[in-house]
DNA sequence: GACACTATGTACTAATCTGTTCATTCCCGG
DNA sequence: CCGGGAATGAACAGATTAGTACATAGTGTC
């Protein structure tokens, strides 16, 4: 089913069914994505991965060498992902509580918006970042949340709006812990408390706490 | 070095160094407990259990049937942890405002040092909870937790100091989400923002931040 | 002090899993 | 149209790992 693959770029995609080494490997990450995602690093199977792949073991191998690769690969394509989107807002031009706003909804959306995602930092975080912290791709990753944040602090400051003495790293600390949590403990915390977390409705109540959390924290 | 174990608890302790069912079951839960989180369950090693163990792998099977009993076994212990502190606190006593710092306190307190449980709950969040979920031992564990918060925020309520709308479990999750996060994602977060997040001034800044952020969330 | 039952150690097995070997096919440049 | 490097497949090897069979020792009970 998986078979109309290969599509989006590489050189294959007009008939040839064979030979194409970008679209492989493509599939190969978007696979071990899932895979890694599902059951963390140890869990995850290279057959399993494999199996689920248009191609063989094999190329795993002779694309990224070893399972450590692949899973290293599968993490820097993760974070990419992010800093594409991120900047695309253009919350300059909004008034400093509307754009901090703005920004607390997106965090929540796009966290919610990408499972494998926060699965895989919840893995990285298991393992003490170890593979996060050696790899150069993801140096200064997020430093432009932080300038965001900083922009839209220092201008709420100005207008009198926000009150003094707000960190940027902090407030983003504030904000990511509030939506990340929401995508991240909802097994354990609906399991304990009988809640819903994950329907529409549940959601939407959740992301306007959330901001309003933040808000009121920022608030003079 | 883990030789003076078996000392609490047991019918051994006055000498004899074999044939002691209480302490071994202690000891092979005590060493589990810290592969386990260190590890993860796929890649926690039953082998490298049993090695830091002063008994055998024999013994892990005789009294834990498997890994997945073991692994069950230690989950539930720590869970049980969390009860038997919780409910000393008295804080019916306390003023709302006074009780409400004291409890978020309490809880970014209680996380920072019990660091194996937040890698448990991770762990669990990461196999979708599966296994809490077919714990009966488990069951309604938490619900201390709302009580308490439900009182507080009516007598906060009714001394008008606390505003309307605030649901009990969703301000629980926003604690959660705070104390939570600082443990479970230092790793990543400290990686990329290159900041210290575990340094006993860092930790202390922080938990004065939580509680602020949560007081200006409850406060009229 | 023998009996029955629990507790324990040693050595083994069967399955699983990562990584490799060897051979084959594809495809582009001359 | 062919020669050589890149891409791929099938099967295999070596190591690891969860789990077990067998034998033995301790221990409270009568």
């Amino acid at each position: 089913m998986a078979r109309t693959r290969s599509s989006e770029a590489g050189p294959a995609e007009r008939g040839s069914r064979t030979q194409d080494p970008v679209g492989v490997k493509r599939d190969i990450l978007d696979v071990a994505t899932k895979e890694f995602a599902a059951n963390g690093y140890s869990g995850a199977r290279v057959d399993e991965i494999a199996a689920r792949t248009r191609t063989s073991k094999r190329m795993i191998y002779y694309y990224f060498g070893s399972k450590k690769g692949l899973y290293l690969a599968v993490l820097e394509n993760a974070y990419r992902g992010i800093r594409e989107v991120e900047g695309g807002l253009n919350l300059d031009t909004l008034e400093p509580e509307i754009a901090m706003r703005a920004l607390v909804a997106y965090t929540f959306d796009y966290q919610n918006a990408h499972h494998e995602f926060i699965r895989l930092v919840m893995i990285e975080n298991i393992h003490d970042a170890e593979h996060l912290r050696s790899s150069e791709v993801i140096e200064g990753l997020n430093v432009g949340v932080i300038e965001t944040l900083k922009q839209i602090i220092s201008r709420g400051q100005r207008s009198g709006k926000f009150r003094n003495g707000l960190a940027p790293i902090d407030l983003h600390m504030t904000i990511s812990a509030l939506a990340f949590f929401n995508v991240a403990n909802s097994p354990t915390f609906s399991a304990i408390f009988k809640v819903d977390m994950r329907s529409m409705n549940a959601l939407a109540i959740r992301r306007a706490q959330v901001i309003d959390v933040v808000m009121r924290y920022v608030l003079a």
